[in-house]
DNA sequence: TAGTAAATCGTAACTATTACGTTTTATTAA
DNA sequence: TTAATAAAACGTAATAGTTACGATTTACTA
């Protein structure tokens, strides 16, 4: 998912392209990891310093809705990257910085048939850890890449 | 995981044996299923009308660092459930009365290595739906069983 | 360029969870 | 059996993450 699809699916959906969307995408463009919302608010507020939560949670769920990112949770936060544009993937997680690597295989092939006593609505698998960076106590690798 | 184990559990490693706590271990004994604190609170309530939310946190936190009880998230909820004494597994969880189904498969095993520069400290498997009870849309089936 | 529907602001409310000083209770040992 | 004490629970407040909402601003359209 790069800018310019995200761009033509808030059109085509009848959403404004707004410059704090704009800037919260191109975040998202550039690190490629998961972010918290405070990580986004923290951010953005150095462009927007009035910035609220209230816009990066409205965008967060309207984004995800949209396909244009991909969230989940550890630690009790919900996190969001922007969406893999494979067709059903998992991820490994660095559960420090939020940076992935894509798995190329999904567990649910393995499930042979429904059982037909239980409806399947979605599943997860991720595989949590640390990168190499984060393993190395290398605190500066976390920063926003912009702020380097 | 049974009470009798739950209990040599607790004294071995020197915490006391109260009445809530036993009660609470009854409960997850009982329904076999993932809870959330409130739910636990609320079944608790009844018998000891002061309870705090302090109490059924701290136990869970305690029951959880034991082994005694397992905990999950979904829906923004921390929820918990008595431990499997199986080695290693996961469920397939109805994500509306919290029952569960034993997988026994785990991914992990279709890993071929550990990348190098990843160093893997955990990871998820759960695959979510509803019951047959739950997907009947008969609500009954969601009280406890001891309300039945 | 005016109208309007959506986005944002500023802030409050809500929910889940954690924290803490005080009181009560289970356990241990005299 | 009772006194000592360490842990548990109570009552309540604080914290963190998230959602909600009326008022204002802004992007889009006709």
């Amino acid at each position: 998912m790069d800018l310019k699809q995200a761009l033509s699916l808030l059109k085509k959906n009848g959403y404004k392209y707004t410059d704090k969307r704009e800037l919260m995408l191109n975040l998202f463009q550039k690190e490629g990891r998961y972010l918290t919302a405070k990580e986004i608010l923290d951010y953005m507020q150095a462009k927007f310093p009035g910035l609220s939560f209230d816009t990066v949670y409205r965008n967060l769920s309207l984004f995800e809705r949209l396909g244009i990112l991909e969230g989940t949770e550890w630690d009790g936060e919900r996190r969001y990257r922007i969406h893999c544009n494979k067709d059903h993937h998992h991820h490994m997680i660095c559960t420090d910085c939020g940076k992935t690597k894509l798995l190329h295989i999904c567990p649910m092939n393995g499930i042979l048939g429904e059982p037909d006593d239980f409806e399947i609505t979605g599943h997860k698998f991720e595989i949590y850890g640390l990168c190499a960076e984060c393993n190395g106590n290398n605190k500066a690798t976390k920063s926003f890449t912009s702020n380097r």
